[in-house]
DNA sequence: CTGAAAGCGCTAACAG
DNA sequence: CTGTTAGCGCTTTCAG
């Protein structure tokens, strides 16, 4: 039983290829008879496009290549699912590939994204990607990229980030609002923008109340729910703070494992605050106060952007996308 | 700048292409010596392989399609991350595709991956899905198709499953052996075979311990948070039960809520026990007793067993993953 | 061991 | 409004 092409359609009808082609891609230029005589036709015998003749023959597929860390991280997820969103009504597939964090295999998801002749390329970087020589291949050859979340500025390409400054600022000053006043930061890997922004948010909140900066309680690489138990099991030894504002929620959950299991309690006697609003952070005793980013949001947006991008060449823009502070149980002192 | 072919290093080599094409695969009718220089020249070209020409002429790609109903799942977005763990180093990549739990949408996905000439079928059906109807040009074309966890037993296929059975099987027996009487079931869709087999395990070991079956005590339809906790609510009112075994975790969540609101509390005044270990399942407080899935685990197999039928043809058996029952807080009396 | 030739299924000038 | 022609880039008989 092979496949019926548009040639099988173009015989039976007494027409030629070409017409079936332009009948079925709805060309105004056959006539409205041929065109419904095909389409009900090709019904008929069952007919299939054959999307990598399509595909081959314009240069370019419908198919999107997005890459990112890990898949089963709730963020990724969600801005996958936001891809799709916008994606499928608009006739577009979606290819994924996964880093797993390793700038290797993002060179690898790349070259195989573009030996499939992808029309589009979304991309969250890897940790380990320091640069962008990697995309030089993608700029070059013409195919739109569209960064998002963690970008490489040099890199010309549209972008849609948090507004990772703006959340970390609003969280750490609600903190301030609430009396605490030697906040800790526990942060993640500090070569990446996201970490950078997040830093500089809770520095610029702690000088507009006129706390001093104190380098000591300022951790890099304390993003793991074990690496924040333990540094905050460090500084309450130390007595040295009253309250932590983690760039993530898994460390601040770390942190309010440490206080459980030296008896003591937040909100009372340490502020927490987290970040991104992980599905547990909520169901969590206490719950954690923390800062809400916008998933399928920022992949309707990619989308739309890669759709555009597709339609009128590259651009070459930085979008933000506000983020929304959540107090709860863990910084609200009553 | 177009891109090199094969046969722009044809030309510069003094060949044809047919050899440049063999040497490229590796074949070995075509001399080392060849083989090498047409190798280095084609990266000495920065040749690319067009993977849509090769597909093409081959009537088959190199990508396996994948049907879900949601990617922001922690079970679907684990098994996802194991399918790629196995496809990514045997070469072969992954088209993901979301039906939001809609049959058309399952259709049309089928369709889109069947039209983009996949190599393999991976699916989960949504929960609208009761028949295979759609699946007959699938199986018909011979593409070969794995179902996974939510499967048709009609279909003709490889299934990988959980023992959904063996896994409620053992919750509900943990739950009899803490003294536990009368304990309520909260399942899902009723005509979905996963929660088909989590009621027969959840039977099966209140009547090995000759406790009476109780339909009143035996909800569908109770999957979510919300309906979890009207569901414990109105129990608890009627005084009905001592316990829950929840075929989900967000249901026995749900239960929890409405411990805690009535004033009461698990394990002490009911015990509860959900299914999936969640992430939240282990932070909440109480902890929740439940039943891991191993969901990589899953993927890998799914992957697996798609790159053999795709290698030696469709096959057609089950394969059952044994789940692991998690004692925690919520069902342990001390 | 290599070449010649044909074609996978579709689209897009160009012509009429 | 429709047909002719050519070709996207690759693989695969069939010859030699």
């Amino acid at each position: 039983m092979r496949k019926v092409t548009i040639n099988d359609i173009a015989k039976v009808l007494n027409v030629t290829p070409s017409t079936v082609s332009r009948a079925l891609a709805g060309n105004l230029r056959v006539s409205l008879k041929t065109r419904e005589l095909v389409k009900a036709k090709a019904k008929e015998m069952g007919y299939k496009p054959n999307s990598m003749a399509s595909a081959l023959r314009k240069g370019t597929s419908d198919t999107i290549g997005i890459i990112i860390p890990r898949i089963n991280r709730h963020f990724f997820s969600n801005i996958i699912s936001g891809v799709q969103e916008v994606l499928d009504p608009a006739g577009y597939n979606l290819m994924v590939m996964q880093t797993g964090e390793s700038l290797a295999k993002e060179k690898k998801a790349i070259e195989t994204l573009m030996n499939n002749r992808v029309g589009g390329l979304l991309l969250s970087i890897s940790s380990e990607t320091q640069n962008g020589d990697h995309l030089s291949e993608v700029i070059q050859s013409g195919v739109p990229l569209v960064q998002f979340d963690r970008v490489l500025s040099e890199v010309q390409s549209v972008k849609i980030v948090n507004d990772n400054r703006q959340g970390a600022y609003i969280a750490t000053k609600h903190l301030l609002k609430m009396g605490y006043k030697r906040i800790a930061y526990f942060g993640g890997n500090p070569k990446l923008d996201t970490y950078i922004n997040r830093e500089k948010g809770y520095k610029e909140a702690l000088s507009e109340y006129d706390v001093p900066i104190d380098s000591s309680i300022i951790l890099h690489d304390t993003i793991t729910r074990i690496t924040g138990k333990e540094a905050m099991v460090s500084l309450v030894k130390k007595k040295k703070i009253d309250a932590v504002f983690s760039a993530g929620d898994y460390s601040a959950l770390g942190a309010i494992d440490a206080l459980k299991q030296m008896g003591l309690s937040a909100p009372e006697d340490y502020g927490v605050v987290g970040f991104a609003n992980e599905p547990f952070s909520e169901i969590m005793s206490p719950s954690l106060s923390t800062v809400e980013q916008f998933a399928q949001e920022m992949g309707n947006k990619a989308a739309v952007a890669i759709i555009k991008s597709i339609k009128e060449g590259p651009m070459n823009y930085i979008e933000t996308i506000d983020t929304r502070f959540i107090g709860r149980e863990s910084s609200i002192k009553s």
